[in-house]
DNA sequence: GGTCTTTGTAAGTTATACTAACAATAATAT
DNA sequence: ATATTATTGTTAGTATAACTTACAAAGACC
């Protein structure tokens, strides 16, 4: 996983004056959505530097929490990933024994995921370590444009 | 570069009712960015599946563009990246012989980067895809929601 | 029973984002 | 003016993540 980044965010991609010149390209929303993810991704990172975990590796968790028996599909399904890329994360879960694979009784095809208590016990300091990051993303907006932004987002992944 | 989606995605994460239901974590400004980054992320690479060029690729060329002599570290500075990361984008574009690196006569360390016939060919072709891709990003918004979501996003990002 | 689909898995590729270390050049301090 | 510090590009190495293709096991369907 990433290195948490601190200074040297500070030190290579100094917000200066001038910055926002970036021309035409300020009128692509895909652009602002990159941008906007990038940083999103670099604070969680540093949020999480003791944690040693990702955004996908606690969403992956966070999820397995709220669906207990969840299949490898059902996770894709809800991340939007491929089964590779679910694979690798349960993969890196599973060998933190943050959570398990079962053989599901329904269909013998599925793997029940469920977090060990290792695992419950990380989402539950990933989930302070969220709300704290969170706190960071919110404080630039009033409770009225979170809700809005968050209506806007869920309308472009459906 | 990652090859095109198409079908793949349409299988392997199709979206039924019920995907909504995703718990509590639903109310995550975070979650919620990752998501769309990532569905925008998807349709750009099916979009560009023929010109063989990334998100941050175009991006690079567009500044390029907009910003002649340009040195590496001013692009960083502008799409927020780290100058080993910047490096690596370059020399992909270099190689394609889309770009060229010069060295600045103002600042002997600094190489001043400019675009090649080649480069302003495929960026030209590229503002063609890209508008085509925006048209779809933006085709569930009105045009003062598109507004707002670039304000948003931006406050964001800085 | 035989065929098709779903699910998990493995192996390989690519893009991206870091880190750390180094050399060349510029800027600054004494 | 010289010595020190900072900046810039560079290389090499690591990790995450998103794909691809191929395959085996189990289920669904005829």
């Amino acid at each position: 996983m990433p290195k948490p980044l601190r200074d040297t965010v500070a030190i290579t991609t100094p917000h200066v004056a001038g910055d926002e010149d970036i021309g035409e390209i300020r009128n692509i929303v895909g652009f602002h959505i990159r941008l906007a993810h990038g940083a999103v991704y670099r604070h969680f990172t540093e949020t999480f530097a003791d944690l040693d975990l990702t955004q996908k590796q606690v969403s992956v968790l966070w999820l397995i929490d709220d669906h207990p028996d969840i299949a490898q599909t059902g996770l894709a399904q809800r991340m939007r990933m491929d089964r590779a890329t679910t694979m690798a994360i349960v993969n890196r879960l599973e060998a933190k024994s943050y959570l398990v694979r079962r053989k599901s009784r329904s269909d013998g095809r599925k793997q029940a995921l469920n977090l060990t208590d290792r695992g419950r016990k990380a989402l539950s300091m990933a989930k302070r370590a969220i709300h704290q990051h969170e706190q960071w993303l919110k404080s630039r907006f009033t409770e009225k444009e979170v809700t809005k932004l968050i209506e806007l987002l869920a309308r472009i992944h459906q």
